[in-house]
Order: C-alpha cells, then structure tokens, then sequence
DNA sequence: GTTTGTCCTGAAAGCGCTTACATGGATTAT
DNA sequence: ATAATCCATGTAAGCGCTTTCAGGACAAAC
C-alpha cells in the first residue's frame, strides 16, 4: 500500500489517466457519457491512487451538500434510538449523510445564537418537537430550505409534518379502560408542555370520558412530563393528598415506569386496584411488572417516512403537508386484562 | 425580514462593512487582531446581512473538517443512546460536528466499498465494536487519520481505545453468585463473536469459577449473542436439553430480558430456583421483574472519553492508548438478595 | 467538397472561504 | 530627523471540485 504523502486529487486521477480533470469528474458523477474505454482508465487511476474526491469541494462547487440536518431536544431513551435508526436508514438510503444536533435545554440562554445546522451545511432539516422556535422555522421556511416537522404542527407555513394518531390512540386505551374493565376515575399524566403529542392524547383522553359519559375531573390531570421521575412524584402527590383513582393512562410509557414505581412502593395493586396504560410501546413495556398495556406508535416509520418527505423537498417534487400514522392498542396485563 | 434570493456571502458583508473579505474572515475566527471599532462594523454587517459562513468553503479552504465520525455496526437500545448522549455533547462541547454511519450487517457484500466517512469528509473517527474491517483500520492509520476504538482493541497500531472493566464486573458478579448464593451451575450466555466485551466476561466468569474451585463446564457455555430472542431461545434449549443449573450470567441486559421470559414461560421461579443477572445496568433494569442485579457500565462516559482522546489526536496532542473505564456491581432482586 | 449535426473531451471560470505576503501609517529607538 | 519596528488591513493565491462553453473528430446530408 502506498502511503501518499498528500491525499490524491482530481488532478492527480487527469493525469495518470491521461484526461482532463472534467472528464474525470464526468466518470465519478455519470453526468455525461464517457467513452467506456476512457472511464475504465480513469477508473483505475482512481483505484490505483485510492482517490477519494473531498466533500467540501464537491459541495462548494456544486452547491448541494447531500446531508441532511437533525435537530432534538436531546437524545435519551428507547424513543430516540428507534426514531434515529429510521431516520439513518432512510437518509443513507437516499444518498444523504446525517448531522444530528441536540438543542438541549438551556437554549433561552442565547435566544439568537445560530442553530449549528442550516442553510449552510444541510439540503434540508428534521425538527422532533420543540427543537425549533417559531421564529427560527420562520426564518428557514422563508429562505426555502426544505424541512420536516416530526410530531409538531406549524401553522402559517406549508411544511410537511409527520406525526401519529396520538388522539385516537389514547381515546381507544381509555375506552377500554372504562369499558373492560369498568374504570371510571382515570388519572391523566400530561408531557412537558410544550409536546403536542400530549395536548392530543389528552384530547383523546376527555372525549373518551365525554363518550362515556364521566366527567374530565381537573384534579386527576397532573404533570408526568413523559419521564420517570416527574411521573412518580406526580402519582406520590397524588397518594399523599387521598386524591381517589382506580386507573392512570401515564401519557407514555416512559412516565409509566414512574408510576408503576411510586403505585407498588405504595403498595397498590396493579392491576387489582389501579390500571395503569401508557403510550408507545417502548421495547420494555412488555418486561414491566404487569407487563404493560400501551399504545403502539410507529416511531420508525416516523423517522423514515419523514425522511422521504424531506427529500421529495429537496428535489423540488410535492410532498405531502400532513403524515398521520397510524396507532395501535397493545393489551397486555396492566389494564387488568389476563 | 428580508428575503435575500441568494445568501449573503463573505464578500457581501465586507463591502458593507468597508473592509476587505480578509479582515471579515479575521474577525469571524478571532485569528489575528481587528480594531474594535472595525470589528464591531463587521459584526453589524453580519448580523443585517443574516451572514452564515458556509462550512464548505471552510473546510476547502482551511483543510479542516471540524467534523467527527462516527461508526456503529447498528443503533438500538438503550446502550446505543447512552453512548450517542455522550458522544454528541462532547463532541459539541470540543467545537466539532457530528456524522453517523451504521455499518449494518452485510458488510461483506461489498467487501471494498469505500466508507462513506474518512478521510475526505471527517477530522477523525471513532469506531465502536467490529464496525470497521482491520484493513481499513490499518488503511486510515497509516494515512495518518486520527481514530479512537470503543470497546474493541487492535494489536499493530498505535490507536487510542476506550473500553470497560469488563473482566473484573464479570467476575465480581459471579463471585456474589458463588458467594453469596451458594449458585454453583452457572450458565453464561456469550455475546456476538466479534464482540470482545464479551469473550472478557467470559474470562471473567471462568476465573471466578476457577478461584472458587469450580470447574467450568462448557456445557453451560451457550450464545445469547447479546439479543432478548437469542438468549431466549439458548435457555429454551438448556431447559429442554434438561441441563441443570442454577444461575445464568446473561452476558449483557439486553439478553436477560430473554432470560427471564424463558424462565418465566418454564414456570422457574427467579431468583428462588435460578438466580439471574446482566451486564451494562440499563435504564430499564430496575423495573424488571424481579429487578435485575447486574454490572454497571458507564456507558456514556465511554462516549465522551473517546471523544475526548480523539480530539486530542486531532489537536496533535499525545492520547491515551488505553482507557479502562470502572465498571461496578449493582445489587437488586434477580440474584436473590432481597 | 462543403455543410450540418452529433459526440466526446478539454479549457477555464467560478463556488466562498483561509492565509501567506505585501503595504503603509503610527510608534519607537537611534 | 531618520531608520527600524509594529500593527492593522488589504491583495491575491489557492483549496478541489462542478459545470458551461467551445472545439475537434467523424458521420451523414447536401
């Protein structure tokens, strides 16, 4: 193996082949037709000087930079990984690479400071939830870079948004609280709120009560904030003031663990004297003790189908403004089901 | 807002200053000193104009990259988005950006595709377990591309390499099995082939054997290949090949979920008749039923280690060739403890 | 034989930056 | 006062590609 001092350029593959440099490129892109016998020269330059053309300079001179921008809140959980692995396959799929950038919390503390992706360095943006201000998707949408909105709606512009049928879903597991298992005081665990996937869910969760004729009783809706921790206080909080509740639908399964921890360190019985549901369908949600009886969303399918959106975007054909994936009840024992 | 058709280049902000694109440039990379005054013209400019250097031209220019890669063979579980959190905040933290590739399985298929990351398009890479071929590992090493390894070693080069405890954890664990469970069959379930984590826990679990005066019985030896169903179905056979034992060291978490639903499904009691515990400690183990006792491994810490090493390789700086990470018994219910 | 196409290839102009190197005014040493 | 030194800034040469345009070769048509 040859250790080149300076990796090879295009220049360098012109002049062993015996073409010029445009020729060269012609034969690494396919843009025009090469005489086959001249492409086998160059391609065997190409291999012989283990060139490997520089991405700065295909993206500066052509002024598209086959990657695609991430933007997340943050990366945690069995969520994240399902979404991202829907997302790289999709992306790697269709040529593109993949910059992920996790905003993090703290991002008030310089409201203006510059989102390290965007028009410079990406074809176009996927923004999960609130990873994006208003403003900033202004700004983008104005200058028209493409972009896809995952489980957030944005109204005023036209950008495709993928999301899941968080309403139903949660309007069919409460259902079948109140119907199977004759349910009538159900606890409602809100997700941060700035989630849109829990300002449905908790839609579905009152016409589901309205359906059945119960009353949305404000005191049995309470912070979960879709984690653990803020869940099993929620339902601590709960237990301490004497709030009576015979079930919760957790707002997803993450925050179910919070609340099946504080229900048996309280020493209720699930499901014999609470049901608890959550959202999702996460991998472990059949390992929790009772295995537990959730909502399954495609997060996937999510990931990869926004993909496909964003780069009908790029390539300037139509896409489709609204994605609505469909939701599944998954019953196992939580609920009191057998 | 103004909708400007064509982004503002360097150019555009320096004849609105009335300075020339070099003295733009300075200001922008704090590379040599600028009068205040003028500096402050510049930063006006920028900000009217809605100037984002475009990193393309960046890197063409500077040789630099200021891009990480990072290469995984798959992204799932709880494991993977640990590791990813640490990595992605540490690589933020040091200035650089962030691109991910999952080799996936059929790498053999196309046994000299070139990576898409390398030495075109990244500064360095980070490499976790069996994603890179050891021809393409000694190809970017001599060419001089800075690359760290997780939890995967490789005689010959000098390459910085974070991995674990795995051995001590190992036989830590099986030591408390022994021990303090009196468990003298104990089976364990060995991960994928390639994966090196797992032939160390297993040289962890035979010196336990050994230092308690058991002998190690490859019959008890099977594949859980760090995978629920793997490791389900390797149980399976052991039940119904009548193997007796007592203990199973699932290899990783991931596999005692297999574990214990093949031992449930048998009607075996854990921990009463067969005690069980994982490695890795995820963010699910605690919930499981009975709560797992297990290893655990800092997983993120791993991630933002090896960013760490890798951008000191970047910097031209000495990098440490070995990063042995602690790992730490957690005791929960599945061993017996109560 | 000249003209008109048709193909393939080469020349060269950027793409938007960074970074030697040059310049010239202000400051200091002689 | 003159020369030496500094500093802030400008000039311009690339970085390694893509892409437009032009040109040469050759075949078919007039």
């Amino acid at each position: 193996m040859n250790i080149p001092n300076r990796p090879a350029t295009i220049a360098d593959v012109a002049r062993q082949a015996g073409v010029s440099i445009a020729t060269v490129s012609r034969v690494l892109n396919g843009t025009t037709r090469v005489i086959p016998e001249t492409a086998e020269r160059v391609q065997d330059a190409i291999r012989a000087l283990n060139y490997v053309p520089r991405t700065a300079a295909r993206v500066l001179a052509s002024r598209r930079t086959n990657t695609l921008g991430l933007l997340l809140p943050e990366i945690s959980g069995a969520f994240f990984s399902s979404m991202l692995r829907g997302i790289e396959a999709a992306a790697r799929g269709a040529g593109f690479d993949l910059l992920i950038h996790t905003t993090g919390e703290p991002r008030h503390a310089l409201p203006h400071a510059r989102l390290p992706l965007g028009e410079h360095n990406t074809d176009g943006l996927l923004a999960f939830t609130a990873s994006l201000e208003n403003e900033e998707i202004t700004r983008l949408y104005s200058i028209g870079l493409p972009l896809v909105l995952m489980h957030q709606t944005f109204t005023g512009c036209e950008i495709p948004t993928i999301t899941i049928e968080n309403k139903s879903g949660a309007a069919h597991i409460v259902a079948h609280l109140i119907e199977a298992h004759g349910r009538r005081r159900i606890v409602f665990l809100r997700g941060p709120e700035s989630h849109e996937d829990s300002a449905w869910r908790e839609r579905g969760y009152c016409e589901a009560l309205e359906t059945h004729g119960l009353q949305v009783d404000p005191a049995l809706i309470s912070l979960g904030g879709f984690q653990r921790e803020t869940a099993q206080a929620a339902i601590q909080d709960l237990l301490a003031r004497d709030v009576a509740f015979d079930a919760v639908f957790s707002g997803d399964d993450e925050a179910a663990l919070g609340v099946l921890t504080a229900l048996q360190a309280a020493g209720v019985a699930v499901p014999q004297e609470v049901s608890v549901v959550g959202f999702d369908d996460i991998p472990f949600a059949p390992f929790l003790s009772p295995p537990l009886t959730t909502v399954r969303a495609p997060i996937e399918q999510v990931g990869s189908e926004a993909v496909k959106q964003l780069v009908r975007l790029i390539r300037g054909e139509r896409a489709d403004l609204l994605t609505l994936l469909p939701t599944e009840m998954v019953i196992r024992n939580s609920c009191g089901c057998t």
